[in-house]
RNA sequence: GGAGAGGUGGCCGAGCGGCUGAAGGCAUCCGCCUGCUAAGCGGUUGUAGGGGUUAUACUCUACCGAGGGUUCGAAUCCCUCCCUCUCCGCCA
């Protein structure tokens, strides 16, 4: 949620800001209507004075024995008028709070202008990408002829979407999930177990509703959503707090599994690990004062490379343009990995900074000092990583010549001593 | 799921429908006092929105779990919902 008051008074602003997002939305229309708005709380305001005035006045005749009938009646009136105007202020300030939900955050000025994918900007790379791969083969096809990965089973159970790993498959991913929640510890953050059913209110916290309904899972029945990223809970512990600005910044990583409908996704897309209902991810929030949120950023995004480092898969960091940003992010860094079967880059991890958009939404401010007003805090969160994703790179990347998967050094231990994925 | 109790300021805890933004205590901060790791005295301390100011000051309105209702006037009465606690039941 912006500032109501930035939108008052820099429109400009936000218009332009609405406009590198490619997002419609009727400004002006919104503009008026907080302008009628307030000419109604000003008037309903002066109403209410006047009655606490007269209900003194009320109260003191009363006490003196003296007759009130005739302001009593007047009163009537003005009660009357005043439910009148504050019914009318409900009704436009929920349709202002409606429309306020809709209108995404504004890039940062860093963020380069684009419209799609392609105009996103290659930041850096690191290792070698090695193009010409053995035996290009996609990792479905590595997965299922080890019996680590069973697609079929997967359909059985829940539909198309949703997959199975198996034996040594199954405890490559606890494996990753462990290293990658290790490091994240050693980095200084938190670790949490949190819900993977929140209310709506957190969904419109983090900033997923009310736009991306479509696809949330829903449990209608209770008013719960399945998360789709443990950003949503994450970032939530702290909704309507105070933080201390000493704790500041807050980090913290969590493991969960991240319930997406995929809406709208088809065809080579859906296939294999790359896009699916539900898969584990482990997260990183921070939680941190204005002036640091790009620094902490920076940082973010290199406690994400750190983990893929850690695992000897080179990578690929992407500075998303304009329109590719999602709706809450103002700065966003996507980090890829080569899948060499699938000749494609794969996005395991997002880094962003919400700046105060989801603070805002979902009330989260920190005092400096004791005596200081609370301001509200700046939020980010980046994968640390998206597993299937990196399970279908380390099959493909680590394929051998004799059909093996090596098993990265670091991971080993995790493994129990395991080396290689065979048949 | 059933029965009961309760939700008031940073915390504890009062609160006959009218001068209660809210007693009292603790804590906080400021000052005074006192030569001893403390006590005493006085004062101070919420959030949001509007008006106002360069910024303060100042001022208005709202807020006692949430939302409705009754009333000239509600923390206080009525309704609905949410949450917490205790007991019982059920269950991994």
């Amino acid at each position: 949620m912006l500032d109501r008051k930035v939108i008052r008074k820099d429109p400009e602003r936000v218009r332009e800001g609405i406009r590198k997002k490619g997002v419609e939305f009727d400004l002006d229309g919104f503009l008026e209507l907080d302008e009628r708005l307030r000419s109604l709380i000003t008037e309903s305001e002066r109403l209410k004075h006047e009655r606490n005035v007269v209900s003194n006045e009320i109260s003191r005749l009363k006490k003196e024995k003296k007759d009130a009938t005739e302001i009593l009646t007047a009163m009537k009136q003005t009660s009357v008028s005043i439910k009148e105007i504050d019914a009318e202020i409900k009704t436009i300030s929920a349709q202002l709070d409606e429309l306020a939900l809709v209108i995404p955050n504004i890039p940062h000025d860093s963020v380069p202008y684009g419209t799609c994918p392609d105009h996103n900007v290659e930041v850096r790379r690191w290792g070698e990408i090695d193009e010409q791969p053995c035996s290009p083969m996609p990792h479905w096809e590595i997965g299922e002829k080890l019996g680590v990965l069973d697609l079929a089973a997967g359909s059985t159970l829940g539909g198309s979407g949703f997959i199975v790993l198996r034996g040594d498959g199954a405890l490559l991913s606890r494996a990753l999930i462990n290293l990658m929640l290790d490091i994240h510890r050693r980095q200084g953050y938190e670790e949490l177990s949190v819900p993977y059913l929140v209310t709506r209110d957190c969904m419109i916290g983090t900033g997923q509703l009310p736009k991306l309904e479509e696809d949330m899972y829903h449990c209608e029945r209770d008013g719960l959503f399945l998360i789709p990223t443990a950003e949503v809970p994450v970032t939530n512990i702290h909704r309507g707090e105070i933080l201390d600005g000493d704790r500041l910044t807050v980090r913290y990583t969590a493991f969960s599994p991240c319930f997406r409908r995929e809406a709208g996704s088809y065809g080579q897309e859906t296939k294999g690990l790359i896009r699916v209902h539900q898969f584990d991810k482990v997260e990183m929030v921070k939680f941190t004062q204005p002036e640091l949120s790009y620094d902490e950023l920076e940082s973010l995004l290199d406690d994400a490379c750190e983990v893929l480092q850690v695992l000897e898969i080179p990578y690929r960091v992407i500075e998303l343009c304009s329109m590719d940003l999602s709706f809450s992010a103002a700065k966003c860094y996507d980090i890829e990995t080569f899948a060499p079967g699938l000749q494609r880059w794969l996005e395991v991890s997002s880094c962003s900074n919400f700046e105060d958009f989801q603070a805002r939404r979902a009330n989260i401010r920190f005092r400096r000092a004791r005596s200081q007003k609370p301001e509200f805090v700046h939020t980010l969160n980046g994968s640390g990583l998206a597993l299937p994703r990196v399970i279908a790179t380390i099959l493909e990347l680590n394929l051998t010549p004799t059909g093996k998967v090596r098993i990265p050094k670091a991971l080993v231990p995790y493994m129990g001593g395991m080396e290689y994925l065979e048949e």
